[in-house]
DNA sequence: CTTAAATGTACGATACGTCGTAAATTCACC
DNA sequence: GGTGAATTTACGACGTATCGTACATTTAAG
């Protein structure tokens, strides 16, 4: 068990490990998307994976990452926060800028390496963008949170996570003020579905939906 | 020109340039060894590599990088030494365990990251083994120094540069307190020339003149 | 209910990286 | 200078990773 597994591999099992964690299975144009490869690589890819039992994959429907699969892909996406924790925090990058960089260094950064990390940060809990680190031994605590996007207009609570990571929706979290730690209080959600106005750290804002759909609020009640 | 190199490529075109570095010439066996692969892979990687103009084979005599091998050779090893600073600086962990940790970091590390470890270390000039760091354009000063090994009875200085990483090398070099900023001396060589007795840091030891090879040391007279 | 667009699959091709076995060449020592 | 050991090369094989083109299935819009 636990052969040795190539990047390309760890890639793809963080991919669906993500997809999974958002749509609660990963569709293969969703891969292609984000993995930024053809069709047909993806249909490989996934035969071969699915033949080493780390994904279930069921035609027009998606792919499922196994017990075994799983455990591998949140090994990735330890070395990948720990790495942005580091990109933040001992190289002073900024925290919108340094997941393309994550995405490189996780693949390097050994089990040893990440311990020493983890240490020499004193144990933190979260990548800078608020999402959970698992643990060593493969523990993770995925909060079940409202998304800033379904609140309705009168809820308020505190920014926890922006959980999508690609480098445009951090920079316009960023020029939002939409950080871990912030209070967010919806005012007003428009009629045309695509927008809706906020309070965001004390400064009203227009916010789309789409970016509110990444933004993981936890709730403190209600106006 | 600068295709992109995949990690196999890197590995091999680092180590051909510390070969040259210590022997003039990488000789493919010793490829095998320090790569740890069978003679074909060698073989057939470098004759893939001298298609495509990193370097030249001459049968029987070895290999030597061209001036765009060495470019590339040299940006994998800005990235190992750095690092290696990163690993030992930052991170806290010892000198001589770091080696086998930086050759996987190093390929996770992009160009900005590599910017980003010296900027935040203030621009350090060589590697915790004291060996020098090539600059983000290339430059490197592979100074021309005395090795410890080849210094006669009464010859004196300061070891500059452990200049084999491998880790048990490290491991003695530490026992024996060969660290780079330490003054020697040499006391006597054995009549069967394969040991020498030398002050290491005022200390008197009996050291093999294998490990005497690796160690670099700029000379400051002679009692 | 039909059909076009979206989504998914199949197949063939190329390059890389690695191995093992076997054969050829060179070198160094007697 | 001959010969055995070291070194180098040649070849065939396999798995991974990727692409492109062409074909199939599903879904949604009319």
């Amino acid at each position: 068990m636990a052969e040795a597994v190539t990047i390309q591999t760890e890639e793809f099992l963080e991919c669906i490990y993500r997809l999974q964690q958002r749509d609660g299975v990963a569709k293969t144009s969703e891969l292609v998307k984000m993995l930024k490869v053809v069709p047909g690589t993806v249909t490989n890819t996934v035969e071969r994976l699915e033949r080493k039992g780390l994904l279930v994959h069921e035609a027009y429907k998606g792919v499922r990452l196994t017990e075994e699969g799983r455990s591998i892909a949140l090994k990735v996406l330890r070395r990948h926060r720990l790495s942005e924790r580091l990109l933040a925090d001992m190289l002073h990058m900024k925290w919108d800028q340094i997941h393309e960089a994550a995405c490189h260094l996780e693949h390097g950064v050994t089990d040893e390496v990440a311990r020493n990390i983890e240490k020499a940060l004193g144990w933190p809990q979260t990548c800078p963008h608020g999402n959970p680190i698992p643990t060593k031994s493969g523990r993770i605590v995925e909060e079940e949170r409202k998304l800033l996007g379904t609140l309705r207009a009168g809820d308020e609570g505190v920014v926890t996570r922006i959980t999508d990571e690609k480098q445009d929706t951090l920079e316009r979290a960023e020029r939002l003020g939409l950080r871990p730690g912030v209070h967010v209080k919806v005012l007003e959600k428009a009629p045309d579905k695509t927008t809706m106005k906020a309070s965001v750290g004390g400064v009203d804002r227009t916010l789309s939906l789409k970016i509110a759909s990444h933004i993981m609020v936890k709730s403190q009640g209600r106006a």
